[in-house]
DNA sequence: CTGATTAATCAATATTATTTGATATAAAAG
DNA sequence: CTTTTATATCAAATAATATTGATTAATCAG
């Protein structure tokens, strides 16, 4: 089995530090936080119904919605007036520790290591 | 093999979202992701070294080593007039993916699954 | 002791992010 | 068609962060 180096590691590539600046940058904030840690647990939610569980008005929390959504920590589904939004696993893992996981990752059925 | 629940887990705690927010928040910079990355790369720097090594004023870069500082994501150690900062590396471990450690993580010699 | 070096802090300013309430848009219900 | 509901967007006000240059404090070398 033949190991790929990370691409900035194969080509001495400068690492793009301003891409990760602006994930971090939507992760550093405690009410986008706790959005992400409902969508964890509850999947996917509706805008409507985050407004009560999060507590804050519509207009904030569109705000905060469209700043995980570019960050592409989230992602969209749109069905009539409706705005379903959920977790982005695949970029989360991507981001944070096994040590987060019970927090704001969702782990593979496979690896049983996490929040059992 | 007994596996313990994370303590929010079995109390029923809510999560410490500032926290966490915090962390992100010193992450959440392009110069300071470029002084860690620096850090992970040199081991040990000292502030004089630094200002050549990230091309920055002295006060902005202390400015910034404070942020990550206070954030616990970076250690000082003081020897007469120099300042020598280093990762902490079980604490960025704590936050960051395996995917990130090749470019802010230092892992163990153990594991071998890592920007080999 | 004196002058030079290292690094932290400070105050003023500039830049960014967040909050708020109002408005706009679009679909759904009557 | 009209009204209601869901959500996004906007502009203004506020708050939080970052930058700059100057100053301070501490050590060091002569």
């Amino acid at each position: 089995m033949i190991k790929e180096l990370p691409v900035h590691m194969q080509t001495g590539e400068p690492v793009d530090f301003a891409k990760y600046e602006a994930k971090f940058k939507a992760l550093a904030d405690r009410k986008r936080l706790q959005i992400m840690y409902e969508l964890t647990q509850k999947g996917c939610v509706c805008v409507c119904d985050l407004v009560d569980i999060v507590d804050m008005p519509q207009s904030k929390l569109s705000y905060h919605l469209k700043i995980l959504l570019e960050a592409g920590l989230i992602s969209r589904e749109t069905r009539g007036t409706w705005s379903y939004y959920e977790l982005n696993h695949a970029e989360v893992n991507r981001l944070l520790s096994p040590e987060l996981c019970c927090i704001f990752r969702k782990v593979d059925i496979q690896s049983n290591d996490c929040c059992s």
